[in-house]
DNA sequence: CGCGCAACCTGTCTGC
DNA sequence: TGCAGACAGGTTGCGC
C-alpha cells in the first residue's frame, strides 16, 4: 500500500522530530525484517548513532546516521513506521522493530504481513548502488519530463499499467496511483507502453505528478493498513476518482467503472474514457 | 533482455 | 457455522 505519497508523508512528519535524536537502543523482534543479516548485527549498527537526516527515494525511507551509514527501510504492503511518545505504553500488535530515542520517544516498525524490510548500508556509494539498481527516475523531480517517460517506454511491449508498477521505469508509483494517473490521462491500462502517442505521454506525466502531489497533500491513502507516522489515517482514499469505484459512475462521463486484472493486480478503469488498445474492428468486406 | 507469474506472510471476505 | 479459495496496496526470482 504505501506508495510514494505515503512514504513522503511519513518522512515529512518524522523529519523535524527525529533528526538530531540519538538511537539509544534498537530491538529487532522479527528476524525476517533484516534477513539475511542477523538482528544483533543491525541492532549493534544502530545503537548509539545519531539520526542526521531523513530521506526518501521511490518508496524507500532512508535514515541517515552519523557514521556514514544508512538505514534503508521499505514498508511493502502493510508496514507502518510510527513516532511513539514516551508516555505511550501501548503494546502494538505486529510490532517488528523498536528504536529507542534519547528524547524518550521511540520509532516503531509495525507490519502485519511481515513483508517490510530494513537494511543497513555503509557509505553513500553503497546507498547509491542499492537504490539506482532498483529505481528509475523520481517522478516529482523536474527532470521527469514527458520525453524521459517516452524514451523509457520506447519499444516496451508490457501494458502501461505494468510499466508504471515497474520501479525501474519510474520510482514510487504503485497500484493505486497508477490507476488514478491512467484514468486522469485517459489511457487504457492494457495499452502497450511503447505505443503511447506523444500527447499521451505528456498527459500521463502530468497525471502522475498531479496524483502523487494530491496524495502527499492528503497525507496518503488509507484503505486498510496504512497510517501516517502519528498513527492517523490519510485522506487520499476520499479523493479517488477511479480506484475501488467498481460499479459506480465515472466522474468524468458517467459510464460504469469496471474492474479488471492487469499486471496481476486489481485494476479499475472507465471503459469509455480509457479506450481499449485494440478495439474489435469489424472486418471490411 | 523483456515479460508474466508464483512466492513471500497474514488476515479478511466470498461462495458453497 | 465451517471451510477452502481468492484476494489485498510491493518486490523478487524464476522460467520461457
Amino acid at each position: 500500500m504505501p506508495e510514494l505519497p505515503e512514504v513522503e508523508t511519513i518522512r515529512r512528519q518524522l523529519e523535524p522530530r527525529a533528526v538530531g535524536q540519538t538511537i539509544v537502543d534498537a530491538v529487532v523482534l522479527d528476524p525476517l525484517w533484516c534477513a539475511p543479516r542477523p538482528p544483533a548485527e543491525v541492532e549493534e549498527a544502530l545503537r548509539g548513532r545519531q539520526i542526521t537526516r531523513l530521506g526518501r527515494r521511490g518508496k524507500y525511507l532512508i535514515v541517515e546516521l552519523d557514521d556514514e551509514r544508512f538505514l534503508v527501510m521499505h514498508l511493502r504492503m502493510t508496514g507502518n513506521f510510527l513516532w511513539v511518545a514516551a508516555a505511550d505504553t501501548e503494546e502494538r500488535r505486529y510490532l517488528r522493530v523498536r528504536l529507542w530515542l534519547d528524547g524518550g520517544a521511540r520509532l516503531e516498525f509495525v507490519d502485519q504481513r511481515r513483508f517490510g524490510t530494513g537494511i543497513v548500508l555503509d557509505g553513500t556509494d553503497a546507498l547509491d548502488e542499492y537504490l539506482s539498481s532498483r529505481l528509475g527516475p523520481e517522478p516529482l523531480e523536474p527532470s521527469f519530463t514527458a520525453d524521459v517517460l517516452r524514451q523509457t517506454a520506447k519499444g516496451r511491449k508490457a501494458p502501461i499499467k505494468a510499466f508504471l508498477l515497474n520501479q525501474q521505469m519510474i520510482a514510487g508509483v504503485g497500484n493505486i496511483y497508477a490507476d488514478e494517473a491512467l484514468f486522469r490521462a485517459r489511457i487504457h491500462p492494457l495499452k502497450e507502453a511503447g505505443r503511447l502517442k506523444r500527447d499521451e505521454f505528456a498527459r500521463l506525466r502530468e497525471s502522475i505528478v498531479e496524483v502523487l502531489n494530491e496524495g502527499i497533500q492528503s497525507f496518503g491513502a488509507s484503505i486498510d493498513n496504512y497510517r501516517d507516522a502519528n498513527g492517523a489515517e490519510g485522506r487520499m482514499q476520499n479523493r479517488f476518482q477511479i480506484h475501488l469505484r467498481e460499479g459506480e459512475p465515472c466522474p468524468r462521463c458517467g459510464s460504469t467503472v469496471r474492474k479488471m486484472r492487469a499486471a496481476g493486480r486489481g485494476t479499475y478503469f472507465c471503459p469509455r474514457c480509457q479506450r481499449a488498445p485494440r478495439p474489435a474492428r469489424a472486418k471490411v468486406a
